[in-house]
DNA sequence: ATCAAGGTTTTGATAACTCAAAATGTGCTA
DNA sequence: TAGCACATTTTGAGTTATCAAAACCTTGAT
């Protein structure tokens, strides 16, 4: 078997992210939805799948789903890492803006070498997140995968820092840069209304900014560390 | 009509540069060649350019050839753009060796948005020509493309710059490089010896390198601009 | 226990690209 | 001008990836 097409990687990607997704450990992905992310016809996802079944890269279950196997899944890991990186790269060497650079690594993140791809993660010092905040496997592919807050969890008033933006949806990515919702930011939660479907933040200078409560929990956080005690 | 497949930009590609590689006017590129600089089977050639006739690409003659129309040459160009951009990008940004990128950028040409290409030529500054001299086609498909004289051509004893490399071989490139042989350089043709296949080369510092003339036909040079009169 | 409603798989087709090998055309040589 | 050598085209077939729609399971509700 030669190198996994791009469209095996996308496979193995959406398999992933879908398990990442749903954080109940050991459950199957079931063919719809990975159809869905793929935006390809439910058949085509099974005829698909029962190919990379055939490959070791999957388990696949007749109308339960599929899961990935530790070969898949390392795979996976190492086209997210081309995914990550070339994001990054984009953003903080070529200067793109962190709304436009999902696009453009999903293409690119199946034509780049594993040669450019070290060459860039060393241009970046070995970096561990991505602009969004998403955790970047090594080159073994393995990951940390550290469970996070968010805007609709975290404690009321208490502060917190913006480390992880769960969309790449470029008009929302765009709406949070415009509102200074970028990884990195020092936020608060100043309340949450659950029934008019709002969550109230302040930002370091006090500044209020509104959004419902589907966007906030896309929005992870962390406790902010106290820089004098 | 969507975006051509990157096959249709090879092919598209490929044609293009065999059109500049003979250069005797309007003559018709056979499909024994353009199958050969493809890898592909010489039937799939012909087949593959019906199709591109098809979208009226090229101008396909049975028997004879195949020629690029203005529509296909301007795909061409751009694919080019695309292609020698990238290689200077990679070379001058990322910091890979001028006898690493060509392939890199085979790949990536395919994948990268006019956004990110634009990007990248502002940031190089607009430039005219790749780490091997070729010229880069502007964004509307036009290119300069000077006549050079080549160590072969050129008169003996006579300062010159090499200007250009007509070669993509990697070993090649990495055996120019370790002779002091890139774009830019200084050089005077010391003598020539047909019988022998040798071209007597001197460099700045008056070092000699002897080349075959098969190699040295490859490196082109214009007479260099006096520094002094 | 049965059935309807869902999602899932199968089926039959299509598109793009490729090959090997048979058939065919072209042009040069004698 | 006959024919041979060589390039080109045609033919038949395979691969990968896709879809629409028919057929099929599974499950939850009655």
């Amino acid at each position: 078997m030669g190198l996994p097409s791009s469209t095996v990687e996308n496979y193995l990607k959406a398999i992933y992210q879908a398990e990442a997704a749903q954080r109940e450990e050991r459950r199957l992905v079931p063919m719809g939805s990975l159809a869905g992310a793929l935006g390809v016809a439910p058949g085509t996802a099974t005829t698909m799948v029962k190919a990379l079944a055939e490959s070791g890269l999957v388990a696949y279950e007749p109308y339960a789903g599929v899961r990935l196997t530790p070969a898949g899944r390392k795979l996976a890991a190492l086209v997210l890492r081309r995914h990550r990186l070339m994001e990054l790269f984009l953003v903080k060497v070529v200067g793109m803006s962190w709304a436009e650079v999902h696009d453009e690594a999903e293409r690119l993140e199946h034509a780049a070498s594993d040669r450019l791809i070290d060459r860039i993660d060393a241009m970046l010092g070995r970096p561990s997140t991505d602009p969004h905040g998403d955790p970047i496997p090594d080159s073994t592919g393995s990951m940390a995968n550290p469970e996070y807050q968010t805007l609709v969890t975290c404690p009321v008033g208490a502060p917190v820092v913006l480390t992880r933006v769960i969309d790449q949806d470029s008009a929302f990515l765009r709406f949070l840069e415009s509102s200074g919702l970028t990884p990195g930011r020092d936020l608060r939660v100043e309340s949450r209304d659950t029934a008019a479907d709002q969550v109230l933040v302040r930002d370091r200078r006090d500044r209020r900014i509104r959004i419902g409560m589907r966007a906030a929990a896309k929005l992870q956080v962390t406790p902010a560390e106290r820089r004098s005690q």
